[in-house]
DNA sequence: TTATTATTCGAATAATCTTCGAAAACTTAT
DNA sequence: ATAAGTTTTCGAAGATTATTCGAATAATAA
């Protein structure tokens, strides 16, 4: 039985750790890894998609590659905290693809916006078309990334 | 032909769109939703693959199944922007399980981290085990995600 | 137009996934 | 401790999918 209170046994966790390497990975060389057969790894890989600790299998495309060479974190204070202005920039903000992630942070009622663009110049089109334009935005402070230092979308298991 | 300078053309395009949202997709069905037969599609996507233009495919673990429900992004200043304290401290972040993006920034020596705790008081032990004590930091300012309005991997193609 | 090259298709083979019943291991209650 | 019940495992068989190949088509250049 698992030490933390989330049902998952340490075969589980080898099996999440392998899959957040190698997404592709065949079921037999899975089940070589994790020393199970095929079949019981299997079984295992099913369920954690069904009970959803696997919320999905995707392809990371390298954005140097396709001409996204620029990420720029925006922070956006916003004019007020009513819950028709927040959720009103929340569902404006999902619909933008340049933007990666945004969070609603603690303190101020802040928000943290992960953008990425093809250069300087095509985020001051991003930041002129689409965030200055988000309901109730009233400050916007951008920061640029220099250098990707790391970058996993492997959580420690 | 393609009017980016990436020698990808919508096909192409199209072809990663889809492995972005799902890198399991059978090579039958992703052919079917570009229009190529079977062949054609899987031919490309091995080109795809080896110009590296896909870094790999990974499989996504909810976080808060497996409990790692905060966010937290860190600045820190370094004490100074020698080439040597900048490479010590990169590689010392780089082996921090639970920092998943660390990022140099423009403006100051600064970097931004971006670290996933069980929870704050987990946080507070990543801090002081982990963060704290990596070479060269002068000040570190945390800053909490209370929620997490939009996050993908998937870059606009 | 014609030669050349790149890309496509369809079919055949190889590899992999997926399911199933039976055996083993583990739990629980008596 | 042991027996019943439950869960997990294994191995084999069938179903699906990936991969390769030669021939045909389309695109490009001379």
């Amino acid at each position: 039985m698992s030490s933390r209170e989330d049902g998952l046994d340490s075969i589980d966790r080898r099996i999440l750790e392998v899959l957040q390497k190698d997404g592709r990975i065949s079921n037999a060389e899975l089940a070589d890894k994790v020393h199970l057969s095929a079949s019981a790894c299997h079984r295992r890989v099913q369920r954690l998609e069904k009970d959803k600790f696997i919320k999905g299998y995707v392809a990371l495309v390298d954005p140097r590659k396709i001409n996204r060479k620029t990420t720029v974190f925006v922070e956006i204070t916003l004019s007020g905290q009513a819950d028709e202005i927040l959720s009103g920039f929340e569902k404006a903000v999902s619909l933008i693809p340049d933007v990666l992630e945004c969070h609603l942070m603690a303190g101020s009622a802040d928000y943290l916006l992960k953008v990425v663009a093809e250069d300087a110049e095509d985020f001051a089109r991003i930041h002129r078309r689409h965030l200055a334009g988000l309901p109730g935005v009233q400050t916007l402070q951008s920061s640029f990334s220099l250098k990707q230092v790391r970058q996993t979308t492997a959580l420690p298991v």
